[in-house]
DNA sequence: ACCAAAATGAAAGTCTGA
DNA sequence: TCAGACTTTCATTTTGGT
């Protein structure tokens, strides 16, 4: 079996994290499941599901148990066996139960109390989503105790599923949704009798959330954490389990039409909470906050400096690691990034402190953060200064100095010609509302002057000048002027990426092995390149076969001395792969990558899905290929 | 089949004035 | 401090033309 290995490679990292203490070990567990879950369910789910009795497994304790005692060999089936247990468990979960069920169980997610939902949905017997939620708004303002006490109702069939049954059938979630929206009577007298379960436990199961999702919740934060924290916790857990299901069925269209809605009323719903309880949740929150200016920890044009940093333990090499995505993710999201990440705080950086054209990214990386350099000469940093040729035509009543950020989609002949009629009407003075007007175009689609009234959409090669790529690097070869845009708009800033790596030249000054994940078009390549840091072997992953192409191209047109490793899927790479690799080339210095930023960014109106988006959630890829080969590495040594 | 153009908002930040 | 105006956003899907 292909995935023992990988399964063994993952389990040893928990050992090594176990030596450390018990917390960071059961951090770093809870931490993988998601990305485990997903690395088990995109390839062995039709070789696993079927007919596979779920063998009720509290994987918590039991892996406790392993690290505590056992070999090796043990630890890797029995992470099989519970993977196992996941996905027939993500199988029954997706089959569809009783529609009114569903219902329940959407509201229960979303935190309301058994009694509430089941009077809600008693009252709009219509079934109307937004209907049954206004009642639900209006019954929990009515309901004076706290949302815990009132959200822990249980029946008696439960109770006894959820505190004696060791075995999990995988059948469960579906006879507990039953029981729900059948039952007409709930009496707050049944919470709480049994032994071993912690009331929050029940509380959370009750919600809608798996024994194991709570108890690994609990195990987390601790017996005194509220329930919201919990409720967290296990969001981000759950996301590449929701991702799967997504994926899997056919969803009607206008069913996601409503996750959408429901997500936003589901947001609405959480401000209210927090609004309503004040005090002490803006404490706990610990919400990361983007910086103002955005310079992370420096750039070359301020003075202001940050020259240390303390990296937790966790995070320390080898290997160096540098990620990027967008700054502006949906709330939550690069909280969950950083907690993945060792827990790493994110540099936000916008690219317009080094070129023309603003960028706001976040970047997680175990760099040192002293003695950075930036690439010379320094690329201009204002329109007029990059695209001289503009400076002619600049109206004054335009006064941008710099560009927004560089897109995947550009500005139409068409607009430019709408822009051009509109002011061609009026002389060199166009009214307030015509000026107006043009200033908006221009900003939301980053467009120049070039002659009198007259302007435009970014060239391609202008986009890669500014985004500190050879003139021409992704032309040619097949690729069409949309696709060049595409793959621009979905790159690194070069120079910017190339000041946080310059640290590196240094530490390797006879040259360095990268894994490149989501490479696009080599970003991270030729910034090492044009840092003058010798590449000697470079395996980059990447999907897109022009990508790959303008990477292959740029490798020979330089000349390049080392040698150039194309792989396409990441979901493909596995431990053995990289563990083949890894003794040939000695180990990686550097995994660098930047993954899908789709569901996250604002431009994106139709799946703006967060991390659990279809192709953003590839990001539990990377961490998953970073950790194993942390995890490779460091048996090595 | 391919490509360009248009249609498709909302989330979450910053700024501002009271 | 805070409400409200303003700004920005590594995009996807449909349409229409060739």
């Amino acid at each position: 079996m292909l995935h023992v290995r990988l399964l063994f490679l993952l389990i040893a990292s928990f050992k090594v994290a176990a030596i450390l203490d018990d917390s960071a070990f059961f951090s770093m567990l809870d931490r993988l499941k998601p990305s485990f879950w997903r690395a088990k369910g995109y390839r062995e789910m039709d070789d696993h599901i079927s007919g596979e009795e779920d063998e009720g497994i509290d994987w918590d304790t039991e892996d406790e148990l392993e690290i505590q005692n056992t070999v090796t060999s043990s630890c890797s089936t029995l992470v099989t066996r519970n993977a196992e247990a996941i996905i027939s468990k993500e199988e029954s979960s997706s089959s569809a139960g009783p529609s009114n069920s569903n219902l329940v169980q959407h509201f229960l997610g979303m935190g309301f109390s058994n009694k509430l939902v089941t009077k809600a949905i008693k009252e709009n017997v219509e079934g109307d989503t937004e209907s049954i939620l206004e009642t639900l708004l209006t019954l929990s303002a009515l309901d004076n105790s706290p949302e815990e006490q009132s959200s822990c109702d249980l029946n008696s069939h439960q109770k006894q599923q959820c505190v004696d049954d060791d075995e999990f059938s995988s059948d469960y979630d579906e006879s507990f949704l039953v029981d729900f929206s059948e039952s007409d009577s709930w009496s707050d007298d049944e919470i709480t009798e049994n032994g071993d379960s912690h009331p929050t436990i029940l509380c959370l199961a009750s919600m809608g959330y798996t024994m194991e999702e709570a108890m690994a919740a609990t195990e987390r934060c601790g017996p005194d954490a509220s329930i919201e924290e919990l409720t967290d916790i296990i969001y981000a857990a759950q996301m590449a389990k929701t991702d799967a299901i997504f994926f899997e069925e056919e969803k009607p269209k206008n069913s996601c039409v409503m996750n959408r809605k429901q997500k936003r009323k589901m947001f609405e719903l959480e401000a209210w909470k927090k609004k309503k309880q004040k005090g002490p949740v803006t404490d706990a929150d610990e919400v990361i906050r983007l910086p103002n200016p955005m310079i992370g920890y420096g750039v070359p044009s301020e003075s202001s400096v940050i020259t240390h940093r303390t990296l937790p333990d966790a995070a320390i090499g080898p290997p160096f690691f540098y990620y990027e995505n967008v700054a502006l993710a949906p709330k939550g999201v690069w909280e969950t990034i950083s907690r993945f990440l060792y827990d790493i705080e994110p540099e936000f950086v916008d690219s317009k402190y080094f070129c023309a054209a603003a960028r706001k990214r976040g970047y997680v990386h175990n760099l040192p953060i002293n003695n950075r350099f930036p690439i010379l000469p320094l690329p201009p940093r204002t329109i007029n200064d990059a695209l001289p040729l503009t400076k002619k035509w600049w109206p004054p009543w335009d006064k941008r100095t710099k560009l927004n950020c560089l897109q995947t989609v550009y500005g139409s002949a068409r607009l430019t010609d709408r822009i051009r009629k509109a002011l061609e009407k009026w002389g060199d003075d166009p009214p307030l509302h015509v000026q107006k007007f043009v200033i908006e175009q221009c900003r939301k689609w980053n467009l120049v002057w070039v002659g009198k009234n007259k302007v435009a959409t970014l060239e391609p090669d202008e986009v890669e000048t500014l985004l500190g790529f050879p003139r021409n690097h992704t032309r040619g070869g097949g690729i069409s002027r949309t696709e060049r845009y595409k793959s621009l708009g979905n790159s690194f800033q070069v120079d910017t990426v190339a000041y946080h790596l310059s640290v590196l030249k240094d530490v390797f000054p006879n040259g360095i092995n990268v894994l490149s994940l989501f490479s696009g078009i080599g970003g991270a390549e030729v910034a090492l390149d044009r840092l003058r840091i010798p590449l000697k072997n470079v395996m980059s992953v990447e999907i897109s076969e022009v990508n790959r192409d303008i990477v292959r191209s740029w490798w020979e047109q330089t000349k390049q001395k080392g040698n150039l490793i194309h792989l396409s899927d990441i979901q493909h790479v596995n431990g053995d792969t990289l563990e083949r690799y890894i003794v040939s080339f000695g180990g990686f210095d550097l995994v660098v990558g930047g993954s899908p930023c789709n569901n996250l960014t604002g431009g994106n109106r139709v799946s703006r899905d967060g991390l659990e988006g279809e192709h953003s959630a590839l990001f539990y890829d990377y961490f998953r290929i970073l950790d194993l080969v942390k995890c490779i590495m460091s048996r090595q040594n």
